[in-house]
DNA sequence: TTAGTGACAGGCA
DNA sequence: CTGCCTGCCACTA
């Protein structure tokens, strides 16, 4: 059984606590769960737990507002998740933080 | 255990 | 505006 950080839980929760319809940026979730400076954490969270864990991973973009995956796959797929919760966003995945943000 | 990875953030030219 | 550099942390093999 795995034991992972208070910081890795506290990310897990604050994601699964992200309502349809609106998103979160990695730096914020950090700050949240107490690592202002663990962005890189979150990525690591997301993209190793979101598998094991059902996370809404897709609403999770960067400080930029824009969709950060490398894969144009999986670039695709997020974009199409968050039009499908009524989020609008850009060709190349840009969306409207001050808008959509979900803030604590 | 050590090293590498990863969908980052912020600052600066 | 764009691009490059550094710092940062936790997970995986």
């Amino acid at each position: 059984m795995t034991e992972y950080k208070p910081f890795t839980l506290a990310v897990i929760e604050i994601v699964k606590s992200i309502p349809v319809g609106y998103i979160s940026t990695y730096g914020d979730i950090a700050k949240y769960a107490g690592n202002p400076r663990g962005a890189l954490s979150v990525v690591r969270v997301l993209s190793s737990l979101s598998r094991k864990f059902d996370l809404p991973w897709h609403r999770v973009i960067n400080s930029r507002g824009v969709i950060a995956l490398n894969s144009e796959d999986g670039f695709s797929i997020q974009k199409q998740l968050l039009l499908d919760e009524g989020i609008e966003v850009d060709e190349g995945g840009g969306i409207d933080l001050k808008r959509y943000r979900f803030e604590l």
